[in-house]
Order: C-alpha cells, then structure tokens, then sequence
RNA sequence: GCGGAUGUGGCGAAACUGGCAGACGCGCAAGACUAAGGAUCUUGUGGAAGAUAAUUCCUUGCAGGUUCAAGUCCUGUCAUCCGCACCA
C-alpha cells in the first residue's frame, strides 16, 4: 500500500462531508435524538487551540453517537455582537459589519477543516437581523412581563470603552474587555429582573450534571445566605423616634454586642431625615469621595475603613434597649440586604478594624481571644465557643444560643428570618454601536413605549461613525434619522433607545435557535422544540462559564414561564474543558503572543494527527501545556493503522484479539461519552501493539477498529474503510462488546505476606480461597511457612497472607 | 479571608467502589535492516544497593493516623492554579 497522504485524503473526505451532508440533523426523525453542542466561536479572529481542546470531544461524541443510531444535533455559530468583535474590527480599520461576514467565512471554513461534524445548515451568527429579531423578541417578553426596567442606578463604568459593565463583566474591578480600571458611575440603566430568579437559579444549578468546581462557582455567585432581618429604632438626640432601621445578619447570635450601626453611603434614610443629621454636609462629602473611588481602589482599600459618624442620630438596640451610634461606611454595600449593618466589632473582623479607627467601645459576647481580632463564626462555631455577656444566653453554647435568640427575635417581633442573595439584577445595555438595538421607544408624553412584534426585527442602522464619543454617549444617538420616531401611542415626537443590548443578550438562548434557524414566525417551532428538548451535552471553555450558564438559566426560565418554550433546563450535561497552555505555562487564545496555530499543526501533521496529539497530551477538563513532543509517536500509530490492510489475514474475530479488541470497543465508547480523549487514545494505541505483535488483523477486527478509530481520527478511518471494504463508514453502526469476552478464564492474581507483593499465581476465574491457597503452597510453599495468623482474599484480586 | 481544585519517573500522563503504582506515548539505551538513518522494526527502561544474577530496600509534595492492604480514606502542613471577595 502506498504511504499515508493526509493531505490527499483529508481533502478529499472533507469536500464529500461538504457536499453529501451526512451530518445534517432531520427534525421529527424516528431515530431518538441526540443534542451535542459547542458554545459558538465568538467571531473575532482564528480558532485557536483552546477551540480544538474544546471542540474535537464534541465532535467525536456526535460521530460516536450517530453510530449508535441517534439523531444527533451538532450544530455551530457565531457570537457576532458585542464588544469582542467591535473592539476587532477597530482594531482592523473595518466595519464591524463587514469584519463579522469575513469572520463568519473563516471559523467557518477552518471548523470544515478540523473535519468537524457540525451540520452546516444550521449556522447562526447573532448580529444577523433574522437572529436579533428574535433576541429583540425575548426583550420584549421581558418587559412586557415587568422584567426589564430602566432607572438610574450607579454602575460600573469603564471609561475606556465608555460602557457600563454588570458585575460579571468587571471582576476584580477591571474592565473584563480591555483590562482598564472600572470606576462606579450614575448611568440610566437597563435591568432585568434576574435576582428573582436566585433561588430558581439555584435549583438549575443542582440539577444540571458538571464539575463541582463550577457548581459552585455559581453558588457563589448567587450568594444564598440565611439570617435575620432585625428591626432597629432610630431616635434623635432627645431619645425621640423618628424612623425604623432594618438591617440584615447572618449572626444573630452577636446581637448583645452590638455598639454601632453602619449604613451604606448612598442609603438614603440619612436623606430622609437630614433634618436630624447634624452634619448632613459632611455626609454628603463622604458620600461624593467614595463615588470617586474606582472599584479596584475599594478592594486595595479593604484595610483601610473609611467612614463618617451621622451626629443626631442613634440606634436602640430592641433586645438591650442600648442606644448605639450610627455610622456611614463604604464598606456596607448599598446593594446587598438592607444597606445597613449592624456592627459587633469583638465578632467580626471589619467591624474590629472599623471600631479601632473610629475608637468606638467594644462588647465582647463569645468567648475567645479578641484583643488582636474579633474573633468570627468560622472560629466561634466549629470550636463550639460558650456565650458571654448576653443576658439569659449568657454560657450557653453559640450554637443552641443562636437558635433560641432567633426563636426569641421573632417571638417578640424584632424582625423575621430572611434569606437573602448577593446577586443583582443584570445591567442589560451599553453605550455601544455593534449590538441589538432595543426594541422600545422613548415618548416623553407615554414614557417606554414597547415595539409592537409585528414591526421587528428593528434592524440596526448602517453608520459611518461607530466610535464611542468621549462623554460615553451611545454612538446611535448620533443616528438621528433612525433616532427620531414618532410614539405608537401618543404620535408625538418620540425617539429611540440608543444604547444597544450587552454581547451577552444574543449568547443566552441561541441553542434554542438551531432547533429552527431559519423560522421567522417564532424564535423556533414549538413543536421542533419539544422534540429535540434539552441539550443533552453541552462543552466549552470554563472561562465564562458561571455567568453564561446563569444567564442562560435565567432565560430559559424566563421563556419557559412564559410558555415559549417547552423546557424548563437548557443543558443537562455541562463539560468544561481545560486550558491550552504555552510554553510560559500562560493560557493559549488568539492574544497570546507564544500561540501555536491549528492550522500550521495541521498543515504540517494532518488533522487526524492533531486531533489525537493534542487529547493524548493531557485530560480534557486540565489544563495542558501545548508540545510538539510526542507528536511523532501520533504519527507512527497512524502509520501503523494505514498499513494494517498489509498484516490483513482471515475473516472473522479471531479468538486470540477478541478480548483485546472487545475491551477496546467498550473503552473507547465509554471515554467518549465521558470525555477522556487521552485514556481511549491510549487504548486505541494498545490494541494496535497487540495486534501487530501476532502479525495479522482479520477483516472484521478491522472493520470493528476502524469504526471505533473513527470518531478521533474520521479522516483517515474513511479511506481505509472505503478501500478495503467499500462504501461509507458512516453507514457503519457501533460494534457491541461482549461482556464475556471481556475477561479471560485464567486470571493472575497477586499474592502479598503482610500485605508486601511476594509473587503471582495463575488461576481459574472465581477460583475458592481454598484452591488458590493450596496453589500458592504448592508453587511458592516458603510464602506459606510458618504460623498463618489470617487470610484475606479478595475473589479475582488479591490474596494477602498475615503471619 | 471564603470556596474549588491540583501535587505521581527525565517529560506528557494512567490507575474503577482502598487491592500488583507508573497503562499509553515521548525521550533515552541496545540491537536488526541499511551506503546512510533524524525512516522502519525488535528489546529494555521509576530510584538505590547487589556482580550485568538471585534478591533486598525505597518511591505518588511533606508529617502523622486508620486498615491485612492507602496515590486513593482521615488529621495536620507546604506549594501551585482557578473562582469569589468589605455580601453583614
């Protein structure tokens, strides 16, 4: 046989897939269904290696999967709106418009040169107007059930791209985009309701089957936390009430402990009753200093508290009756609970920090050492501390006392037990060109005035200037043509919204749209949806997995709801693939400078060469440094198997390969679904050794292998295939493994002396204790000298001997 | 600080519910074929001692513990990575 042309052969397996379509998903098929699918490239240069990493899994479990007589739904598409692809096309001097259609040909073009078996007639990208349609359709929903709203709010803000970022997008308080400080600004802002959807969130969370460590990233981030809400007078200075405080405590066990109360700068129940507040002036100055501060400076600050004592104002503790001052502090958050706190210094550590500042006395109602730190529940509770100073609690243990005071607080109607979520409602717009324009109109007389359905999709106008202006205006308020409506309602003058949708709007359904792509009645068919329902197996990078998914949970919720869509979980299987390192042991993506390009691998090595070296390098879910190394070792197994039509002898499975080639078939099937590359390539690789150790594969050993090959290796299985037996692979179905076969009748067992390894035996399958005993004796009768004390054996596995 | 993970040969890495640690591959060494080998094939390869043997000892970051038996379970500890972070 004539050596291995990769380039030959790839080509031409490629251009038929290209034109016979067999990878084509059939709506309504009888077959079941299958959904596998790849979070969408996001259109803004080449694919990169993180994408093989992520990619050539899926792919194999599709092929693996239509093997085994499913419908399988694999579908592609691009992320084509937002600030990754404006930025880009900036960058390159193009229109966005113009950079998304040429960036759309190349993943396109370099995914059907991965071999990957998407089903092409199904590609979206979400910057098409038949896509956003439907994404202005959802925000529609939206409002139109209450859950989208716009208001004044302070927001992150990056003054570099002049946007305002929701949490997600400003970790750290750095732009998630461009990496420069964010800073808090007063911005009108879209919100959607998603923090009423924290504890559904949570639920999705539980059910959905991934790694731990993203489950409970996503925990976090919704934030659960369960305590008391406590009800606080405030009096003036004659003792005198004027208001109510509520605040919020997960510990309300410190409650006799409490010397001072902190509220959030911006609360505004200083504004309320500024006619009390002696120095409403300086609070107003602290108030303007800490919006000053940029998000990163908060968190370098944390040591340092910060704040301003409200004189005239105090608060009375309703368990002690004792009247505490009242301070305001940046380090309680407006946004979380009831933007106010109140302060134990002895129990927790800002409190302690704040105090020693501010010189405030301190109670201390736990037993501990507090004269360095307070000393906090993580320490108080698993060492099972006693109450002190705390009335009739007082030497009781923190647990039980934390219970009855709770019992005690509610009883009396101090407050109530509250559960409360660090998650916010989503900030949904940017000052940004390149995105879904909101389907709303602004009507001074009528206020938001909602599109009618029938008039979207509201296309996004064509403009010359899409650069954001410096005061961080929207580049569409310059559009005026476009801008200046007349209201639906009122039909006066009205205009348009001119801030576009976040990057993330079109990314939190679009599965759902590639179970009808091309549909222009309805985001997708009802009945299309029911058929191919949840995601079955959905993989990607785990970068932004947490806000993606929790995104994509609240949409589909949403839409659920709503009766728009028949599931109520989007995914039911997550996998999250490892990072491609380079060789600084950095992250490789499209911006690293150390980047290995697929394509010059491929062009090089062959696609099935890459697909196989890049999983034998590592675990799909670790992070892999990228090598050549080794790389050989792919190509001479591929060498192997092309000329395994040489060693061809004999039809049927031989008796002596059955056990190796059953093991294989049944490895590879379950590494597949499992997504562990590496380890079936490794066994892929064995079978080969063993095989070539007798000398001859018979055809069926061969036709079975190459089936099995084929989901990591679909290009060259197929020639082969095609050349000795005729026909298609892909008309192939799955080998089933003979649970039997899969374990000889004679078995070697270990036999340890005080559980040290001293020798094997050879013996029958479910051999008695008793017979392997009298077999070691016979064979090694110095292991079973001397006094035996006890035996284990461990049927099949082991037999230890305890003198 | 909180949460999650990782740590195994010269290297990338395997190891199911505790049961022969190091599968598979790279690299390395020796050999075969060869005019030649950076091609191909065969064999060997965790470390140390021992004679190149038999054999013995050591070995999964470190220190303890449980167990007939620990990479795997428990306690402590160190290092690295990731996520969150003044969330009351």
């Amino acid at each position: 046989m004539k050596s291995y042309n990769f380039k030959e052969v790839e080509s031409k397996w490629q251009e038929k897939w290209d034109k016979d379509k067999p990878f084509k998903a059939i709506d309504f098929d009888e077959k079941p269904k299958f959904y596998v699918l790849y979070e969408f490239f996001n259109v803004s240069g080449n694919l990169h290696m993180g994408h093989l990493k992520g990619t050539i899994p899926a792919d194999a479990l599709a092929r693996y999967k239509r093997f085994n007589g499913y419908n399988v739904l694999f579908p592609i598409g691009g992320d084509a709106f937002g600030l990754p692809a404006e930025n880009a096309a900036i960058k390159h001097h193009i229109h966005p418009k113009d950079f998304v259609r040429k960036g759309m040909d190349t993943i396109i073009g370099q995914s059907k040169k991965l071999g990957l078996s998407f089903d092409y007639d199904r590609i979206i990208c979400t910057s098409d107007p038949e896509y956003y349609h439907w994404t202005q359709w959802i925000f529609l929903q939206l409002f139109n059930h209450g859950k989208a709203y716009k208001q004044k709010g302070t927001v992150n803000f990056c003054p570099n791209c002049k946007t305002v970022l929701s949490n997600e997008d400003s970790q750290n308080g750095k732009c998630d985009r461009c990496g420069g400080d964010v800073i808090q600004a007063e911005r009108n802002v879209w919100f959607l309701k998603m923090k009423e959807y924290s504890e559904k969130l949570l639920q999705n969370v539980d059910r959905i089957e991934m790694e731990d460590s993203m489950k409970e990233a996503q925990r976090n981030w919704i934030g659960k936390s369960e305590g008391i809400q406590l009800k606080l007078d405030i009096v003036d200075k004659s003792g005198k009430k004027v208001s109510d405080l509520e605040i919020f405590t997960t510990c309300i066990e410190t409650v006799y402990g409490i010397t001072f109360v902190v509220l959030a700068p911006e609360n505004n129940l200083i504004d309320k009753l500024k006619d009390n507040v002696e120095n409403y002036q300086e609070i107003l100055n602290y108030r303007k200093q800490t919006a000053l501060k940029s998000e990163l400076d908060r968190i370098s600050q944390v040591k340092d508290k910060t704040g301003a004592k409200v004189e005239g104002l105090f608060a009375i503790n309703p368990i002690t009756g004792a009247k505490v001052p009242v301070y305001i502090a940046d380090f309680v958050l407006n946004n979380y609970g009831t933007g106010a706190v109140m302060a134990v210094p002895c129990h927790d550590q800002r409190d302690y920090e704040f105090a020693k500042a501010f010189n405030i006395p301190m109670i201390q109602v736990i037993e501990g050492d507090v004269s360095k730190n307070a000393v906090e529940k993580f320490e108080y509770i698993p060492k099972n501390y006693k109450m002190m100073n705390s009335g009739e609690f007082t030497g009781m243990k923190v647990k039980e006392a934390k219970q009855k005071i709770a019992d005690m607080v509610e009883e009396k109607g101090f407050g109530k037990k509250q559960v409360n979520y660090k998650m916010q409602d989503w900030p949904f717009n940017r000052q940004r060109y390149w995105g879904e324009p909101f389907p709303v109109i602004i009507c001074d007389h009528c206020g938001i005035v909602p599109l009618d359905e029938k008039d979207l999709p509201l296309e996004l106008p064509t403009v010359d200037d899409y650069m954001p202006n410096e005061k961080g205006d929207s580049p569409l308020s310059k559009a005026t043509d476009w801008l200046n409506c007349k209201c639906p309602k009122c039909g006066r003058n009205a205009k348009r919204e001119s801030d576009t949708m976040p990057n993330w709007a079109g990314s939190s359904w679009y599965w759902l749209r590639y179970i009808d792509p091309h549909n222009d009645k309805a985001l997708a068919d009802p009945e299309k949806l029911k058929y191919w329902g949840s995601v079955d197996v959905y993989t990607g990078g785990r970068e932004h997995v947490t806000r993606h998914i929790l995104y994509a949970f609240f949409w589909q919720n949403f839409l659920y709801e709503i009766g728009a869509v028949p599931t109520r979980d989007p995914f039911t299987k997550k996998f999250g693939s490892g990072l491609i390192l380079d060789d600084q042991g950095k992250k490789m993506s499209k911006s690293s400078t150390n980047g290995v390009s697929p394509l010059t691998v491929i062009d090089e090595y062959g696609v099935d060469a890459t697909r196989l070296h890049l999983h034998f390098l590592g675990a799909f879910e670790d992070n892999t440094p990228w090598t050549y190394n080794g790389i050989n070792g792919i190509q001479s197994f591929l060498g192997r198997v092309w000329s395994l039509p040489d060693i061809l002898k004999g039809d049927e499975v031989s008796e002596k390969h059955k056990m190796i080639l059953n093991k294989t078939i049944k490895k590879v099937g379950e590494d597949i679904e499992n997504f562990s590359p590496n380890t079936a390539i490794a066994q892929l690789m064995t079978f080969i050794k063993e095989v070539r150790a007798d000398k001859y594969i018979t055809k069926e050993e061969l036709r079975q292998f190459l089936i099995v090959l084929n989901p990591y290796a679909p290009h060259i299985t197929s020639e082969l295939y095609e050349y000795v037996f005729g026909g298609n692979i892909l008309n192939e179905s799955w080998p089933k493994y003979d649970e039997k076969a899969l374990v000889s009748s004679t078995i070697e067992i270990p036999v340890q002396v005080n559980g040290k390894l001293k020798a094997t035996v050879k013996i029958e399958k479910d051999s008695t204790q008793d017979v392997v005993v009298s077999k070691v004796k016979e064979e090694f009768p110095q292991l079973a000298d001397g006094e035996i004390r006890k035996i284990i054996y461990v049927p099949n596995k082991i037999l230890n001997i305890i003198k």
